[in-house]
DNA sequence: GACCAGGAAGAGT
DNA sequence: ACTCTTCATGGT
Protein backbone atom coordinates (compact mmCIF):
# COMPACT_ATOMS: atom_id res chain seq x y z
CA UNK A 1 0.00 0.00 0.00
CA UNK A 2 1.44 3.33 -1.09
CA UNK A 3 0.17 6.85 -0.69
CA UNK A 4 0.87 10.29 -1.99
CA UNK A 5 -0.23 13.74 -0.96
CA UNK A 6 -1.69 16.10 -3.51
CA UNK A 7 0.25 19.28 -4.05
CA UNK A 8 -1.40 22.35 -2.49
CA UNK A 9 -3.40 24.35 -5.03
CA UNK A 10 -3.76 21.38 -7.37
CA UNK A 11 -7.41 20.31 -7.29
CA UNK A 12 -8.15 16.63 -7.83
CA UNK A 13 -11.31 14.61 -7.31
CA UNK A 14 -10.90 10.87 -7.81
CA UNK A 15 -14.67 10.32 -7.86
CA UNK A 16 -15.29 12.96 -10.49
CA UNK A 17 -12.30 11.91 -12.58
CA UNK A 18 -13.24 8.22 -12.68
CA UNK A 19 -17.00 8.77 -12.62
CA UNK A 20 -17.44 11.31 -15.40
CA UNK A 21 -17.63 8.72 -18.17
CA UNK A 22 -14.24 9.24 -19.82
CA UNK A 23 -13.07 5.75 -18.84
CA UNK A 24 -15.00 2.48 -18.67
CA UNK A 25 -13.02 0.00 -16.63
CA UNK A 26 -13.16 1.33 -13.08
CA UNK A 27 -15.64 0.45 -10.35
CA UNK A 28 -16.22 2.18 -7.07
CA UNK A 29 -17.01 -0.05 -4.13
CA UNK A 30 -19.10 1.09 -1.20
CA UNK A 31 -16.07 1.53 1.06
CA UNK A 32 -14.67 4.19 -1.29
CA UNK A 33 -12.01 2.09 -3.04
CA UNK A 34 -11.94 2.28 -6.83
CA UNK A 35 -10.83 -0.96 -8.55
CA UNK A 36 -9.61 -0.95 -12.11
CA UNK A 37 -7.26 -2.39 -14.63
CA UNK A 38 -4.89 -0.29 -16.72
CA UNK A 39 -2.58 -2.00 -19.18
CA UNK A 40 -1.42 -5.21 -17.54
CA UNK A 41 -1.87 -4.17 -13.93
CA UNK A 42 -4.94 -4.36 -11.75
CA UNK A 43 -5.02 -1.76 -9.02
CA UNK A 44 -7.11 -0.02 -6.44
CA UNK A 45 -7.07 3.56 -5.24
CA UNK A 46 -8.94 5.75 -2.80
CA UNK A 47 -8.93 9.41 -1.88
CA UNK A 48 -9.15 10.83 1.63
CA UNK A 49 -8.90 14.59 1.36
CA UNK A 50 -5.52 15.43 -0.13
CA UNK A 51 -4.22 11.88 0.34
CA UNK A 52 -4.36 9.21 -2.35
CA UNK A 53 -3.79 5.62 -1.25
CA UNK A 54 -3.27 2.90 -3.81
CA UNK A 55 -2.05 -0.63 -4.47
CA UNK A 56 -0.97 -2.32 -7.67
CA UNK A 57 0.92 0.58 -9.24
CA UNK A 58 3.83 2.83 -8.30
CA UNK A 59 3.29 6.48 -7.43
CA UNK A 60 4.87 7.69 -10.67
CA UNK A 61 2.30 5.69 -12.63
CA UNK A 62 -0.61 7.12 -10.61
CA UNK A 63 0.75 10.63 -11.04
CA UNK A 64 1.04 10.23 -14.79
CA UNK A 65 -2.22 8.30 -15.37
CA UNK A 66 -4.36 10.82 -13.48
CA UNK A 67 -2.47 13.81 -14.93
CA UNK A 68 -1.48 14.89 -11.43
CA UNK A 69 1.70 16.31 -12.97
CA UNK A 70 -0.39 18.83 -14.90
CA UNK A 71 -0.75 22.33 -13.47
CA UNK A 72 -4.56 22.47 -13.60
CA UNK A 73 -5.52 25.96 -12.29
CA UNK A 74 -4.15 27.86 -15.31
CA UNK A 75 -6.07 25.50 -17.61
CA UNK A 76 -9.32 26.06 -15.73
CA UNK A 77 -8.69 29.78 -15.67
CA UNK A 78 -8.16 29.79 -19.43
CA UNK A 79 -11.45 28.04 -20.22
CA UNK A 80 -13.48 29.95 -17.61
CA UNK A 81 -14.94 32.26 -20.21
CA UNK A 82 -18.58 32.69 -19.15
CA UNK A 83 -21.09 32.08 -16.36
CA UNK A 84 -22.25 28.70 -17.64
CA UNK A 85 -18.83 27.07 -17.87
CA UNK A 86 -17.93 28.74 -14.59
CA UNK A 87 -20.78 26.90 -12.86
CA UNK A 88 -19.71 23.61 -14.46
CA UNK A 89 -16.13 24.15 -13.33
CA UNK A 90 -17.37 24.70 -9.80
CA UNK A 91 -19.71 21.71 -9.80
CA UNK A 92 -17.06 19.25 -11.02
CA UNK A 93 -14.04 20.79 -9.33
CA UNK A 94 -11.06 18.44 -9.36
CA UNK A 95 -12.03 16.57 -12.53
CA UNK A 96 -8.92 15.74 -14.52
CA UNK A 97 -8.51 14.11 -17.92
CA UNK A 98 -6.90 10.68 -17.66
CA UNK A 99 -4.06 9.46 -19.87
CA UNK A 100 -5.68 6.33 -21.25
CA UNK A 101 -4.08 3.48 -23.17
CA UNK A 102 -4.53 4.43 -26.85
CA UNK A 103 -5.53 1.04 -28.22
CA UNK A 104 -8.09 0.30 -25.53
CA UNK A 105 -9.41 3.84 -25.89
CA UNK A 106 -9.75 3.45 -29.66
CA UNK A 107 -11.78 0.25 -29.37
CA UNK A 108 -13.79 1.64 -26.46
CA UNK A 109 -15.01 4.57 -28.50
CA UNK A 110 -15.84 2.37 -31.48
CA UNK A 111 -18.04 0.50 -29.02
CA UNK A 112 -19.48 3.68 -27.54
CA UNK A 113 -21.56 4.78 -30.51
CA UNK A 114 -25.24 5.40 -29.88
CA UNK A 115 -25.17 3.64 -26.51
CA UNK A 116 -25.44 4.56 -22.86
CA UNK A 117 -22.47 4.28 -20.55
CA UNK A 118 -23.47 1.07 -18.67
CA UNK A 119 -23.89 -0.64 -22.00
CA UNK A 120 -20.51 0.55 -23.28
CA UNK A 121 -18.87 -0.75 -20.10
CA UNK A 122 -20.50 -4.11 -20.63
CA UNK A 123 -19.13 -4.36 -24.17
CA UNK A 124 -15.55 -3.47 -23.18
CA UNK A 125 -15.76 -5.94 -20.32
CA UNK A 126 -16.98 -8.64 -22.68
CA UNK A 127 -14.09 -8.07 -25.11
CA UNK A 128 -11.56 -8.19 -22.27
CA UNK A 129 -13.17 -11.26 -20.73
CA UNK A 130 -13.18 -13.05 -24.06
CA UNK A 131 -9.69 -12.24 -25.35
CA UNK A 132 -7.77 -10.73 -22.43
CA UNK A 133 -5.56 -12.33 -19.79
CA UNK A 134 -7.00 -13.04 -16.36
CA UNK A 135 -5.51 -11.27 -13.36
CA UNK A 136 -6.64 -11.93 -9.82
CA UNK A 137 -6.16 -8.98 -7.49
CA UNK A 138 -7.54 -8.67 -3.96
CA UNK A 139 -9.81 -11.63 -4.59
CA UNK A 140 -11.33 -9.99 -7.65
CA UNK A 141 -10.90 -11.13 -11.22
CA UNK A 142 -9.80 -8.69 -13.92
CA UNK A 143 -8.96 -9.12 -17.59
CA UNK A 144 -6.33 -7.19 -19.49
CA UNK A 145 -7.49 -5.48 -22.65
CA UNK A 146 -6.45 -7.65 -25.60
CA UNK A 147 -4.08 -6.41 -28.30
CA UNK A 148 -5.14 -6.03 -31.95
CA UNK A 149 -3.98 -9.52 -32.97
CA UNK A 150 -5.73 -11.20 -30.03
CA UNK A 151 -8.99 -9.68 -31.23
CA UNK A 152 -8.55 -10.14 -34.97
CA UNK A 153 -7.26 -13.72 -34.58
CA UNK A 154 -9.72 -14.65 -31.86
CA UNK A 155 -12.49 -15.83 -34.13
CA UNK A 156 -15.69 -14.26 -35.41
CA UNK A 157 -17.88 -16.35 -33.13
CA UNK A 158 -16.04 -15.19 -30.04
CA UNK A 159 -16.34 -11.57 -31.08
CA UNK A 160 -20.02 -12.10 -31.85
CA UNK A 161 -20.47 -13.33 -28.28
CA UNK A 162 -19.41 -9.85 -27.10
CA UNK A 163 -22.71 -8.54 -28.53
CA UNK A 164 -21.31 -5.44 -30.19
CA UNK A 165 -24.09 -5.26 -32.76
CA UNK A 166 -23.19 -3.29 -35.88
CA UNK A 167 -19.92 -2.27 -34.18
CA UNK A 168 -18.54 -5.80 -34.43
CA UNK A 169 -17.20 -5.53 -38.02
CA UNK A 170 -15.66 -2.15 -37.15
CA UNK A 171 -13.79 -3.61 -34.18
CA UNK A 172 -12.69 -6.59 -36.28
CA UNK A 173 -11.53 -4.47 -39.22
CA UNK A 174 -9.78 -1.89 -37.05
CA UNK A 175 -7.99 -4.68 -35.13
CA UNK A 176 -6.89 -6.25 -38.39
CA UNK A 177 -5.67 -2.91 -39.75
CA UNK A 178 -3.79 -2.22 -36.55
CA UNK A 179 -1.80 -5.45 -36.79
CA UNK A 180 -0.24 -3.97 -39.94
CA UNK A 181 0.54 -0.55 -38.46
CA UNK A 182 4.02 0.10 -37.11
CA UNK A 183 4.53 2.42 -34.14
CA UNK A 184 0.96 3.75 -34.26
CA UNK A 185 1.10 5.51 -30.89
CA UNK A 186 4.45 7.16 -31.51
CA UNK A 187 3.45 8.34 -34.97
CA UNK A 188 0.02 9.64 -33.96
CA UNK A 189 1.48 11.48 -31.01
CA UNK A 190 3.72 13.56 -33.27
CA UNK A 191 0.91 14.76 -35.54
CA UNK A 192 -0.86 18.09 -35.02
CA UNK A 193 -4.51 17.86 -33.98
CA UNK A 194 -6.20 18.11 -37.39
CA UNK A 195 -3.80 15.63 -39.01
CA UNK A 196 -4.08 13.16 -36.14
CA UNK A 197 -7.86 13.45 -36.38
CA UNK A 198 -7.87 12.64 -40.10
CA UNK A 199 -5.54 9.70 -39.50
CA UNK A 200 -7.78 8.27 -36.76
CA UNK A 201 -10.84 8.56 -38.98
CA UNK A 202 -9.30 6.12 -41.46
CA UNK A 203 -10.10 3.33 -38.99
CA UNK A 204 -13.54 1.84 -39.62
CA UNK A 205 -15.98 2.80 -36.88
CA UNK A 206 -14.05 5.94 -35.96
CA UNK A 207 -15.91 9.06 -37.06
CA UNK A 208 -15.42 12.67 -35.95
CA UNK A 209 -16.80 12.16 -32.45
CA UNK A 210 -14.89 8.99 -31.61
CA UNK A 211 -11.70 10.46 -33.10
CA UNK A 212 -12.01 13.52 -30.87
CA UNK A 213 -12.53 11.31 -27.80
CA UNK A 214 -9.42 9.26 -28.55
CA UNK A 215 -7.37 12.41 -29.16
CA UNK A 216 -8.58 13.93 -25.91
CA UNK A 217 -8.42 10.89 -23.64
CA UNK A 218 -5.43 9.00 -25.04
CA UNK A 219 -3.28 11.58 -26.84
CA UNK A 220 -3.76 14.66 -24.65
CA UNK A 221 -4.89 16.75 -27.61
CA UNK A 222 -6.80 19.26 -25.52
CA UNK A 223 -7.96 21.10 -28.66
CA UNK A 224 -10.29 18.18 -29.37
CA UNK A 225 -13.93 18.92 -28.55
CA UNK A 226 -16.04 15.77 -28.91
CA UNK A 227 -19.64 16.60 -29.83
CA UNK A 228 -22.17 14.01 -28.68
CA UNK A 229 -25.91 14.38 -28.19
CA UNK A 230 -25.43 15.92 -24.72
CA UNK A 231 -22.80 18.43 -25.76
CA UNK A 232 -24.78 19.39 -28.83
CA UNK A 233 -27.84 20.08 -26.68
CA UNK A 234 -25.85 22.12 -24.18
CA UNK A 235 -24.16 24.10 -26.95
CA UNK A 236 -27.53 24.81 -28.56
CA UNK A 237 -29.07 25.94 -25.28
CA UNK A 238 -26.14 28.00 -24.04
CA UNK A 239 -24.06 29.19 -26.97
CA UNK A 240 -25.46 28.47 -30.43
CA UNK A 241 -29.26 28.93 -30.32
CA UNK A 242 -29.60 28.58 -34.10
CA UNK A 243 -28.66 24.87 -33.94
CA UNK A 244 -31.46 22.45 -34.59
CA UNK A 245 -31.09 19.46 -32.30
CA UNK A 246 -34.02 17.61 -33.87
CA UNK A 247 -32.11 16.92 -37.08
CA UNK A 248 -29.21 14.47 -37.20
CA UNK A 249 -25.79 15.97 -36.62
CA UNK A 250 -24.08 16.70 -39.93
CA UNK A 251 -20.33 17.02 -40.35
CA UNK A 252 -20.83 20.69 -41.14
CA UNK A 253 -22.72 21.28 -37.91
CA UNK A 254 -20.15 19.25 -35.97
CA UNK A 255 -17.43 21.52 -37.36
CA UNK A 256 -19.43 24.62 -36.53
CA UNK A 257 -19.70 23.49 -32.91
CA UNK A 258 -16.10 22.43 -32.42
CA UNK A 259 -14.73 25.56 -34.11
CA UNK A 260 -16.92 27.75 -31.93
CA UNK A 261 -15.66 25.87 -28.88
CA UNK A 262 -12.03 26.17 -29.97
CA UNK A 263 -12.51 29.89 -30.42
CA UNK A 264 -14.60 30.47 -27.29
CA UNK A 265 -12.77 28.29 -24.75
CA UNK A 266 -9.32 28.35 -26.37
CA UNK A 267 -6.73 25.62 -26.79
CA UNK A 268 -7.91 23.69 -23.74
CA UNK A 269 -11.50 23.46 -25.04
CA UNK A 270 -11.35 19.68 -24.55
CA UNK A 271 -11.20 20.27 -20.82
CA UNK A 272 -14.22 22.54 -21.14
CA UNK A 273 -16.05 19.75 -22.97
CA UNK A 274 -15.45 17.31 -20.15
CA UNK A 275 -16.69 19.73 -17.50
CA UNK A 276 -19.78 20.53 -19.57
CA UNK A 277 -20.43 16.83 -20.05
CA UNK A 278 -19.93 16.07 -16.36
CA UNK A 279 -22.40 18.81 -15.42
CA UNK A 280 -25.04 17.73 -17.94
CA UNK A 281 -28.63 17.60 -16.75
CA UNK A 282 -29.92 14.06 -16.67
C1' DG B 1 -29.49 15.86 -47.07
C1' DA B 2 -32.50 11.93 -45.66
C1' DC B 3 -32.87 7.46 -44.38
C1' DC B 4 -31.53 3.10 -42.51
C1' DA B 5 -29.08 -0.84 -40.30
C1' DG B 6 -27.58 -3.51 -35.65
C1' DG B 7 -29.00 -3.83 -30.91
C1' DA B 8 -29.64 -3.75 -25.81
C1' DA B 9 -29.72 -1.25 -21.45
C1' DG B 10 -31.85 2.54 -18.88
C1' DA B 11 -35.33 5.89 -17.93
C1' DG B 12 -39.77 7.30 -18.13
C1' DT B 13 -44.73 6.33 -18.57
C1' DA C 1 -45.36 -3.76 -20.41
C1' DC C 2 -44.37 -0.41 -23.55
C1' DT C 3 -41.87 3.51 -25.69
C1' DC C 4 -38.16 6.48 -26.24
C1' DT C 5 -33.28 7.55 -25.80
C1' DT C 6 -28.67 6.43 -25.75
C1' DC C 7 -20.76 9.74 -25.29
C1' DA C 8 -22.62 7.69 -34.03
C1' DT C 9 -20.83 5.52 -38.16
C1' DG C 10 -21.03 4.07 -42.76
C1' DG C 11 -23.55 2.88 -46.73
C1' DT C 12 -27.20 3.86 -50.04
Amino acid sequence: MTSLTLAPGQPFSLDRTLGCGQVFRWDREKDGWWYGIVGDRAMRIRQDGSRLTFEGAPARFIRHYFSLDMDLPPVLEAIDRDQFIHAALTTSRGLRLIRQSPWECLVSYICSTNSNIPHIRKRIGAIAGMFGREIVFKGRTFYTFPGPSAISCGGTDNLAACRLGYRQPYVAATSCMMTNVQRWVETSATLPYEDARKALMTFPGIGPKAADCVLLFAFQQYEAFPVDVWIRRIMQQQYLPSLNCDASLSNREYDTIRRFARNHFGKYCGYAQEYLYAARER
